[in-house]
DNA sequence: TGTTTTGTGATTATACGGGTGACATCTGAT
DNA sequence: ATCAGATGTCACCCGTATAATCACAAAACA
């Protein structure tokens, strides 16, 4: 039910050094590499079905980057470096790509963002609107209402709840089955809980949130042709902010009269 | 020069953006995005020097990653996600490919590595070398001989050092100043310390190790015609393993000898 | 209404990487 | 010494992706 897994753990890795910057052959010859410990440009090959002339350009590029190290002999031998150092020489370089990054941008980033609109804006994939919904959690200082098909309430946004409740945040809960309902107040003892009022639970649904009264947000799992339901890729979202935002005031309708309805039934 | 020249910080950005994969359209039009906040494409366009017309692909491409949020108007608004959250976005997707990678990477990767032989291997650039010393470091379980230029002596190193130590490892260090010597002292109180016997003391010099008598390294500065004396890929090393080793023979005769003597003139 | 702005699409040019083959050199066996 | 196969280096072709420009219709604006 999950995304195609790759048959392969080769072709995984291979994948993930390809996303990775490196070629196809680079990434077809290392993982050969791997697998063989050490070899010359036939066995790599033979193995990796990298054309053998082609081999050394490949092991070039390695080389270059530390992953391969060379046996001056005829014929020459090509070692790789372990998994575990290789996993490591990554990160290493990843990470500093990410902290210069991460100061550059800050530079250029203006001090006073934000000034807040009128508009609804869209956001797609559920990694980011996840994001969104988290920002959101905590820019919070008085209430959140959130409705959540369980399929999209993961321990990242159970988190966000739970840290913006230790804030004093009241926190109001829609959609969560029983089952789950013991975890959450675990984590969030005292939020309230509104069960199964999911107006379209026939319809792809998503999540619906309002935060302070002045910020929402409604995603929705919109399956194109070739997308899984399960595809996190499949959710988009639109968000508004500020008390006459036309989003915002349509969402605060919705959740008040729920809300209320609610409590009236109580 | 307080504010008119962000074309540097602006350019790092740009670049690390193209490096973790984006277009340079679309890491243009983010940066330009960034510094703005939010606009149009016009606005972008003169900001960044993309095309305008091609403006909006370089937002579908920001957009699909999350990075950039739309809003449906005449003209459109576009809306860039903070710095901090782009790098955590960053950070989080690396982090995942990383893992993928190295787990794929252990399945492939045969039990029994290294079965050691007669060679010398070539390595390329700093932090290549590096990372083989520091693995030697950690094999080692009697005695670490290394000789060093300062400039190559980085905390990662000393760690290392210190670590084996701590296992009880014996350290022998060459070429350390007296200045650095206390630093040394405090992390390995017992390393013995056998000084400016630099043999090549004129030339690029690098490293001279040995670990346990059956691993050595020897690494220098090859200062090719455009690399910078200071180029993290401007150091090449050997290494070789194995007590018939060509080069762990010459190594250990070198080694032996200049201790001996240095024994001899106590 | 006429004019400018905006968004989409088609089009060209170019760089890069994958794929194939020629060829000189080297190695080892006869 | 000779020869066949293996090895390493180059040169080349070709398809794709992407930078870059243009044409044009719809929309906004005055």
């Amino acid at each position: 039910m999950e995304h195609d897994i790759p048959a392969e753990p080769r072709d995984t890795a291979i994948e993930q050094l390809e996303a990775l910057g490196l070629s196809t052959y680079a990434a077809r010859t290392f993982v050969a590499l791997v697998a063989l410990g050490t070899g010359t440009a036939r066995d790599v090959s033979q193995v990796s079905d990298v054309p053998r002339t082609r081999v050394y350009d490949a092991i070039d590029e390695l080389h270059g980057r530390g992953l391969v190290d060379v046996l001056q002999s005829s014929p020459k031998e090509f070692w790789a470096i372990s998994a575990e150092t290789t996993s490591r020489s990554f990160e290493q370089q990843l990470e500093h790509r990410v902290d210069t990054l991460r100061t550059a941008l800050q530079e250029i980033e203006p001090v006073e963002r934000r000034a807040e609109q009128r508009g609804v804006w869209t956001v797609n994939g559920q990694a980011a609107v996840t994001n969104r919904v988290l920002e959101f959690f905590e820019s919070a200082d008085d209430e959140i209402v959130y409705m959540t098909v369980e399929a999209l309430l993961t321990d990242e946004i159970i988190d966000g709840l739970s840290e913006a409740y230790e804030r004093g945040v009241r926190i109001k809960l829609g959609g969560i089955s029983r089952e789950v309902q013991a975890h959450i107040q675990a984590e969030v003892p005292d939020a309230e809980i509104f069960e199964s009022l999911w107006v379209w639970s026939d319809t792809p649904a998503g999540r619906l949130m309002m935060v302070d009264g002045r910020k929402t947000l409604a995603s929705a799992l919109v399956n194109g042709e070739n997308a899984t339901p399960s595809d996190p890729r499949s959710e988009t979202a639109i968000w508004g902010e500020g008390t006459n935002n036309s989003l915002v005031v349509v969402l605060k309708a919705i959740f008040t009269w729920r809300l209320e309805n609610l409590h009236d039934a109580e």
